[in-house]
DNA sequence: TAATTTTGTGAAAACATTTGCAAAACTATT
DNA sequence: AATAGTTTTGCAAATGTTTTCACAAAATTA
């Protein structure tokens, strides 16, 4: 049981309690191989008794690493996201790191400001969502020399070490898949896109292959949807309630597919039959859903595993260059497509 | 630009740099009002040139606050943990805080060993969630006396601060509500609810509920489901699929119920025609989903924001009294349940 | 038993800051 | 021009730890 009657248990206090100099102390928890076990035992009952608990910060001082790692993302309350910010807190806590986690909303100003504070913290690396960013944000992390890596897109010419897939061969996928199926009247749907390259991507790659195609997607059938069920839903009964309505709506995400087919369900439309709908993305609950949505596999849990395992294995090694991974995304046909009714 | 040519840039260097003394330097972050101007273009000069940035770890060791509040969930990777967490980081942000976020995966031990991580970093303040936890783990907080919120969750008796819903009382709402239309074979599906306070909190409320109407759950509809919509979708199909079926399923959670939507949806059953589906929580989706989930509503992201201003205001006033919150659940009845049939 | 090696420990310097106090530099007043 | 008052700045000590170096004690070898 801690005694907390000695206001504050430092590493002199303990020393004290166990008759013993502070370096040895401090021994004990770096190199304990180097103590006699009865010294051993003496401290190891003194820190217990005062609560002893060591100072990171002061540690942090020495150029000793403080076990933080920075992670941005533009909003932690994003099914994909919170899903690669675990499965990235998983990889490094198992090489002791602790994540210090901000959102900057999709705000370049924000962005560049959470880094400089990430960077008092004497973070031991950094994450950032997406390739594009502040020129400032790019020189502040150049000038620090501390390991980085962008995730969730990917592309060979990135500024920075990335891991993630590669979001325009997503869009590809996703609408060639459609094409395939017979469609040419198609409806695309997008979250916003100012500071989402990855939705940019998405989005060029649809549109780039629907139009080489010869399948030009006519204005009103371009909407732009912010990143929610509703949002998408409603949009979604808007354009299939005119008597002209796409065979097919390519979604940016699986979040506004799933508004969507909820809204094909609202029109009392049947999908497949009557509108084909798909995602990007395959979320949880993707599969599950009735009809299964066809969609894009983009692996996030991967991706987190794999930019935490790098930037792990570059902070302790020092091995300051880490290796661009693409992780390939896949496309999943399931029940929310199929062959265009002529 | 920064000129990164010398090395490290420390406060020393920065003074130097502005023909100032070190403690100037210092001043010129904290106290900014005693320089005179020419001398704070001075060294807003040589900030700027040197790339410096300060080090909040040699701060941190003046007692100075660390300006890191530790924020510990089972899972990040949880619609409603993301969305509660989101808040949180938001509302403490604004005072200048960021979050060092984990995550325990229902473990106790971790739990301990995270919050004591936590602890060496000197965080300023710590969230936990749900209100029940090790013995250590509470004498550890109250050792270290630093300001510390269990959220989520929600009782008068809860050993630390509480801000969050009270969730038995949730269980109870639910449950009226499918008594009150008149169901009586119920079904119940809840997580597994071991180191789960909130689970077995709303399950209580729920059972008791049933129980005092005379409304027994038969112990084949008590079934125990991992958080997935898939795990939901193939045990609620296998219920459905028997002759003797409930007429209505409690789910102890919007995600199970969402499962459950898709597997009585997959039986060709209608909802609530045939079987009325509720859960607990009102996440994002649930009100757009076909048909309109019925829930109880959690409000996630004021518990957030609550909770995150509660402990910025202990900490920066230094008054470590935080009061108790009860942000109260609130019935949504939706389309997803009706009379039940005689 | 003496000489040598190994092991265990402590003293002091270093790390990047903040802060109380006192000295220096200005201003205003006469 | 001298004095008093005010503002601005620097010095030195303090913060909690790690690390290097040195030295004593113990163990091993001759």
């Amino acid at each position: 049981m801690s005694d907390n009657n000695s206001k504050k248990a430092d590493i002199i206090s303990v020393a004290k309690a166990a008759k013993v100099s502070a370096s040895t102390v401090s021994r004990y928890f770096n190199h304990p191989e180097l103590l006699k076990n009865s010294t051993r035992r003496r401290i190891d009952s003194a820190v217990r008794k005062q609560g002893y608990i060591r100072n990171r910060a002061a540690q942090t001082i020495h150029g000793i690493r403080s076990g933080t790692i920075g992670v941005l993302v533009p909003t932690i309350d994003h099914a994909i996201f919170a899903e690669v910010v675990q499965a990235f807190s998983d990889a490094v806590a198992e090489h002791g790191f602790t994540i210090l986690l901000a959102s900057h909303g999709y705000n370049a100003k924000q962005e560049y400001a959470v880094l400089r504070k990430f960077l008092e913290h004497r973070v031991d690396g950094v994450v950032l969502t997406g390739l594009e960013h502040d020129e400032a944000v790019f020189q502040l992390i150049e000038s620090q020399d501390i390991p980085a890596v962008l995730i969730w897109n990917h592309s060979d010419s990135a500024r920075l070490p990335c891991i993630g897939a590669d979001n325009r061969r997503a869009g590809q996928l996703i609408a060639e898949h459609i094409l395939d199926l017979g469609h040419r009247d198609i409806a695309c749907m997008f979250p916003p896109m100012v500071g989402n390259d990855r939705a940019q991507d998405r989005r060029m790659g649809v549109m780039d292959t629907l139009a080489k195609a010869g399948a030009q997607v006519r204005a009103e059938w371009q909407l732009e949807t912010i990143y929610s069920i509703s949002a998408s839903k409603r949009d979604t009964i808007k354009i299939l309630s005119n008597e002209m309505r796409p065979s097919a709506i390519i979604c940016g995400n699986d979040i506004l597919a799933t508004g969507a087919l909820y809204g094909a369900q609202a029109c009392v439309l049947g999908v497949p039959q009557d509108v084909s709908i798909v995602g990007i993305g395959d979320f949880k609950g993707s599969s599950e859903i009735e009809p299964a949505l066809s969609t894009v596999r983009l692996p996030a849990v991967r991706i987190g595993q794999e930019a935490g395992r790098a930037l792990a294995h570059a902070i302790t090694q020092k091995e300051s260059s880490i290796a661009n991974l693409h992780c390939l995304p896949e496309l999943v046909p399931r029940a929310s497509s199929a062959i265009a009714k002529r």
